[in-house]
DNA sequence: CAAGTATGTGGTACCGGTTACACATACAAT
DNA sequence: ATTGTATGTGTAACCGGTACCACATACTTG
């Protein structure tokens, strides 16, 4: 591998002008500019992006840490960190967290150490104290739904709230009367959102009671039991909305091992929009985030971030769109106990 | 952030010491190490990555090439790389290729300027000369599922042809008479190994007919053409085992929309082992490669390569199983034409 | 007692870039 | 003629490690 001073020898300049002509710093003469190009191209010369790093403190590197990429909902959006941050030249680290503090403080470690240019969090249990360390060390940190507490970094996220009524509101419209809520782990605050939303759209209704809402885990296996549990409590319901889309995939499963009738008996819609939803029986009726542009999104305010190009510290809140599919299609708004 | 040079200095000795120190290469007095582990305390010293990467050529950084994340079979393949590199201290980037040669080159030159330390490929393109190029400028590479040519680094893959029997060995204990195959892109080695498997297995049988095997593209979508047209064609069939699970569950859609029966009037087995074949309705019959295994098994392979401790290249045949589930169970012998 | 070996440490070149600064020249403005 | 500004280039320190080599001691061993 050529070095910048095999170039800088060939062409008959100094190292100094050939970095300038690589970073379009400084001036460059046009014939110089000539013997250098035939000198690169000579030697097939190509920088070295670790010694660049280590003088510029720039590794062109970004790391996405999230909880697991084989969660369903993840790999839609490092789909899209990676597309936007290829884009403008980085390469990004994946980082599974499983949630666990002392994981995500491991990796971050090794991150500063490889002196990553920043870090998109869509993990969950770092508070803003972590944040706030970084930032000050100068690593841009972007979150994804996922907000610490005090604002200290760029977010981005959507209308869970919004979402809930969307859902409540579409399976009303329906015509369903007794509509259950299975809301995720309330450390997550998605979960919490979703569940306020609910409750907030259903708490003036006649039937309302706590005893709809159940705790999932954001997981098929939560789905199933929470469905389960509640239908034996509540016989009488006539829909589910599930947290997410994967305990609404449970609710599913555990409705039909009862031979209970989707969308006939009970009606089921989830929440997040990841494909899966398309590939059920019933196809699943969804709030649907937009995953791909969530990620689109996180990485380019990342990479502005890094640049200077973004000045403040913004929350983002993108909209949900209900996607009625079959599991919650009933004829007229009649056919509820 | 403190330097070597800050500990050297508070610990009283040279830098040259403080590096022996840290990479346990060479002497080091107990008492001198004690000094160290003070400064180092003291300082709350961390060595840079990059620097070491510029000095020593190793960046503790693999990298991982795949079609795309948000094809439901990777994820879990990366979780298991990503698991396995970052036990042993190893860190991983995240490539999507899009089985296009362009990127995947482009992406190659990019992590060959960062010093990074090896290569895993899932993706489809590059021919062997590219892999002997890699293997010859010392970056050891290991490729999964696809093979090159002529061998010129470690694979690691499952028994598709194998796999492809035992799934028409189980139509045909099933009951099923007439066996069709959704094959996918003849590009992909799995897809023609899967077919020559099936091939093999129904070609001395009557009925067989190449009419019987049908081209799809290892996607959903494929799956549901190809579905479409084998049942007009052939209206007889009783089982389509697919090349793979998407083009699986492709079947099952389009079949639900012509009202066929599942497995009733056909038999449905896909091939792959994602975790999609166990939320369809009916849950998906498979032949399952055992995903995660493959995952840590190439990250291992190759984190060996780089550390040495691998001496020649070599091929790894994973065992896949059949997982009947409801797709393919049919009371007895009998229901088919 | 001389030579050999294990232990312990420091000096410094090197990895391959970036960049501050000094210096040189050309041309325009005062 | 003098000052100023834009253009163009080279020297060398620096980023923060690694590792080769020289050198100093302390014991063995023949």
């Amino acid at each position: 591998m050529a070095t910048i001073r095999d170039v800088a020898k060939l062409a008959g300049v100094s190292v100094a002008t050939i970095s300038r002509y690589l970073n379009k710093s400084g001036y460059v003469n046009v014939e110089t500019e000539q013997k250098i190009k035939k000198a690169i191209e000579a030697l097939n010369y190509e920088p070295n992006a670790v010694a660049r790093g280590l003088a510029g403190k720039k590794t062109n590197t970004i790391a996405l840490i999230l909880p697991d990429i084989s969660n369903p909902f993840f790999p839609e959006l490092a789909r899209a960190v990676e597309d936007v941050a290829s884009m403008y030249g980085y390469t990004v680290i994946l980082c599974n967290s499983d949630d666990e503090g002392v994981k995500e403080k491991s990796y971050i470690e090794v991150l500063k150490k490889k002196y990553i240019d920043g870090i998109i969090f869509a993990s969950n249990t770092l508070d803003s104290a972590d944040v706030e360390q970084m930032t000050k060390k100068g690593i841009p940190v972007v979150c994804l739904d996922r907000v610490p507490p005090k604002q200290s970094c760029s977010v981005v996220r959507s209308k869970n709230r919004e979402g809930a009524k969307l859902a409540v509101e579409h399976l009303l419209g329906m015509g369903c009367r007794k509509i259950a809520h299975i809301y995720g782990p309330q450390e997550f605050i998605t979960a919490k959102e979703r569940l306020a939303g609910y409750e907030e759209s259903v708490k003036h209704l006649d039937w309302y009671s706590p005893t709809f809402m159940i705790q999932g885990d954001f997981r098929i296996e939560g789905g199933i039991r929470a469905t389960e549990l509640l239908m034996e409590r509540h016989p009488d319901v006539d829909a589910i909305f599930a947290g997410n889309d994967l305990m609404a995939v449970g609710a599913l499963k555990a409705l039909h091992r009862m031979g209970v009738q989707v969308p006939g008996q009970v009606a089921v819609c989830g929440f997040d929009g990841i494909g899966m939803t398309e590939i059920t029986q019933p196809e699943l009726t969804t709030v649907a985030q937009p995953i791909y542009e969530m990620g689109a999104l996180v990485s380019r305010i990342l990479i502005k971030k890094i640049e200077g190009t973004l000045e403040a510290d913004q929350t983002y809140e993108l909209d949900v769109a209900l996607v009625p599919r079959e599991s919650t299609l009933r004829r007229n708004g009649h056919e509820s106990s």
